[in-house]
DNA sequence: GGATCGGAACGTTTTGCTCC
DNA sequence: GGAGCAAAACGTTCCGATCC
């Protein structure tokens, strides 16, 4: 805590018990904004008899007074319940908390309960016979500047990125809308948006507006990822049919979407599958291929053309579509590494991709 | 042991309602 | 119409469990 001037340091005496150095130094910032704030004087004592089990004592001097408190010290208070522990912990009327910083609204409840504290910002509530300090608001600068680390795009990274692509509409909408469709926790999305935007995929106007930017580096990123971070991640399963066209026959009453090759061929009509492969929500997994391997006669085999996965995000309202989006198509066919994918796959991202975010 | 993630808790903003 | 309030919605932060 040091806003330019010189600081003096704070007095301490005695012989402080065994008290973690990061608390001393928390105790000392404290008592120096409080110093910097309101010229009140503060001392750094070891615990009395009186009080053995706290972590220190400090005696503040104001108006040739001395006003004696016992310590809590909270290196993070950030909700009401570790305010009420602390009172319960404390002597009513001189316990004092100490913490690095304490908000607004909770230096506000501690004032309603009628906690005493000081932080390291200079934010206080003292209240003894001639003495009554009230100072919140003051910002916690450290925590302010703290820059981000842009990391690689993880799973859920993906995940986000992938429903941001693939259902353009969501750029705009709540978090919790987001993090439903990419099947992420809300703090995860939230922290991959972030992510997103350090990366400079996202711009963020404000708290309803956010706009994708460089879609298309973001997509090559996506699609050259997916097949490493989290196709692995989708429970993958093979198997094989007895009958090398058994793709061809309906199954619309099962809940899968076709990926890689036999989506492409939907798509283009240009690629003959030579493996398939299929995407089933991890709730109907089970059930769905219990059908599958009834009907077509479907045996597990590691080395197997037949490939089903996990389908890792949620779908729109409306019926079910036949293949899954299509750059999930190209991701796949990327990763198949076959020259006889390549024009396809030059194919898909001109026709279903690119135009996606030609227009603003 | 560090990284990651889900979810709870909390803070802030928006929306809807009531009353004047 | 708009001021005041409460509730709901949403964003942000952080803890603890889990995974690697």
């Amino acid at each position: 805590m040091n806003k330019g001037n010189e600081m003096r340091e704070p007095r301490v005496r005695g012989i402080l018990p065994p008290l973690l150095p990061a608390r001393e130094q928390l105790i000392l910032e404290a008592m120096a904004a409080l110093r910097d704030k309101t010229a009140i004087e503060a001392e750094l004592l070891a615990p009395g008899a009186d009080s053995p089990q706290a972590e220190a004592r400090i005696d503040l001097h104001y108006d040739n007074k001395k006003f004696r408190y016992i310590v809590e010290c909270k290196p993070l208070v950030d909700r009401r319940q570790l305010i009420d522990q602390v009172r319960r912990q404390l002597p009513e009327g001189s316990g004092l908390l100490i913490t690095s910083y304490l908000s607004r609204e909770l230096a506000h409840y501690c004032r309603e309960v009628g906690q005493q504290y000081m932080d390291t910002c200079g934010n206080a509530y003292l209240r003894g016979k001639g003495l009554f300090v009230f100072i919140s608001g003051e910002k916690d600068e450290n925590r302010l500047r703290q820059p981000r680390t842009p990391r690689g795009l993880n799973a859920s990274g993906l995940r986000v990125a992938f429903v941001l692509l693939t259902q353009p509409r969501l750029i705009n909408a709540p978090l919790k809308d987001i993090a439903q469709a990419a099947g992420v926790a809300l703090g995860s999305a939230y922290n991959m948006l972030d992510e997103l935007a350090a990366r400079g995929y996202l711009l963020k106007i404000d708290r309803h507006q956010r706009r994708l930017l460089e879609p298309g580096r973001l997509i090559d990123e996506w699609a050259i990822n997916y097949p490493f971070v989290l196709r692995p991640k989708l429970a993958p399963r093979r198997f094989t049919a007895p009958d090398a066209q058994w793709w061809k026959t309906s199954d619309e009453d099962i809940p899968f979407a076709w990926g890689a090759e036999v989506a492409a061929n939907m798509m283009t009509s240009y690629l003959k599958p030579a493996t398939q492969t299929l995407y089933i929500e991890p709730g109907h997994m089970e059930s769905a291929l219990r059908t599958l391997v009834k009907r077509h006669r479907l045996r597990p085999d590691p080395a197997g053309q037949i490939e089903v996965l996990e389908q890792f995000w949620r779908i729109e309202e409306g019926p079910r579509p036949a293949t899954v989006p299509p750059l999930l198509v190209y991701a796949d066919l990327l990763a198949i590494l076959d020259p006889r994918a390549s024009e396809t796959v030059r194919i898909i991202k001109e026709k279903f991709i690119d135009h996606t975010f030609d227009s603003p």
